[in-house]
DNA sequence: ATCTCAGATAACGTATACATAAATGCATAC
DNA sequence: GTATGCATTTATGTATACGTTATCTGAGAT
């Protein structure tokens, strides 16, 4: 009732809670009341409401009858589920994409990426070198042209962040990831669909046998 | 204001208008306001507006700024959609369940659904064939001890009910499905992951290939 | 006759008020 | 001293009121 005009109430709530969770200002396992969610985010509680229930569906948090939204923690576990679902889900998202032939926008679009995995890594900026990967996956699931499995993964997407991001310091150098990436993108290109999927497969399991080691080797089970 | 007791009033208005939908009491491609839908299920807009937007993260509706709630029809598109993902994620749980290894009580429950799949069969009930064949699938995703494998598939299953429920007469008699819920059986008892997992791939891609020829056959295009 | 603009109407998004149910704390009894 | 029960408090779930905006309709002008 009094500024703030751009987006809708709701998405702001939603957006804003999400942010908190993400960075850490909305502790894991802590527990917070609507009404001070709603005074912090400067809109009444009905939005709010909203948002919590759309996260709830997402996972990242309950909605506790009267104990408050409870900020779920990623455990190991959860996070091996996660990655046992998108090791099928991906590489089909390859398959469809080889077999439904990329046009030369997204071909680019994706080779760009992995110009920027490689820039990053030369550079040792790990942050980037993580974004630039998560859009590379972003834009193969979008390619693949089936809309429920870009709703599926990207319902995946800010847990897998989350652990990503804790494991980024430890992890070994990642440059196999830009020959993997290189390789998906040939078969792309020449149509090769069961080659795109053999190797993302193959991409995916490695990805999740390694973030799940260090998880479990650094005991990281409240993300 | 006057009764009503047992459930809370946004679940009410979730299942009520859920039951709608798939009954055909709101029909494909209609549309409907919040208050006429809130008036007929003798609740307030709010819980109204929540099962909406729950139900459109479900695919279930469309929620338009001014235009009301719009019930999304199922096509041949989004069937084939959803078989692509149905075709990766149930044997990959068929899989999970093999290498975990199930209780006798888990296999015997899949061994009575089979049974009623057979004798519904012998008396030419499709409806009470389709249900146990439900009950089947349902049981080996949750055999597969992934939490979001159950929720992912669960998503899909009540646009697939209607789709099934639509082509039920008109495909041929299902007898090699019991054939190939056996022969899974059967990996599912020895252990056998990559068996469970190729046995279970042929028959969802057989099934998705009859359902989307039936569909496109029939041009049954808004379901 | 058609197009455009303005006004009215109505639906939606948001805020708020109200009622219900649960959790906590205190007191009392065993 | 501990356990149980009742009362108080507080958060949630739901209803309703309000303001904003979009759509539809009608009138006037070109």
């Amino acid at each position: 009732m009094t500024d703030e005009k751009h987006p809708s109430a709701g998405a702001k709530a939603y957006d804003a809670i999400k942010a908190m969770i993400l960075d850490g200002r909305l502790k894991p396992s802590a527990s917070y009341l609507e009404t001070e969610l709603a005074d912090q985010i400067r809109v009444s509680r009905t939005p709010v409401r909203e948002a919590a229930l759309r996260l709830e569906r997402e996972g990242l948090v309950v909605v506790r009858p009267r104990r408050g939204i409870q900020i779920v923690p990623v455990s190991t576990e959860d996070m091996a589920e996660i990655y046992q679902l998108l090791t099928v889900l991906e590489p089909l998202a390859a398959e469809l994409a080889a077999r439904r032939g990329l046009s030369e926008a997204e071909l680019e679009a994706m080779e760009r990426a992995t110009q920027e995995m490689e820039a990053a890594l030369a550079e040792g900026d790990l942050v980037s070198w993580a974004e630039a990967d998560d859009i590379f996956h972003a834009l193969l699931v979008q390619a693949s042209g089936n809309r429920r499995l870009v709703e599926a993964t990207g319902r995946y997407r800010t847990q897998v962040h989350r652990a990503r991001m804790a494991t980024l310091t430890m992890r070994p150098c990642p440059s196999s990831s830009t020959e993997d990436h290189r390789a998906l993108l040939h078969c792309l290109r020449s149509g090769d669909a069961e080659g795109a999927r053999r190797i993302h497969a193959a991409h995916r399991a490695a990805a999740g046998e390694l973030l799940i080691a260090l998880l479990a080797k650094h005991s990281l089970n409240n993300l």
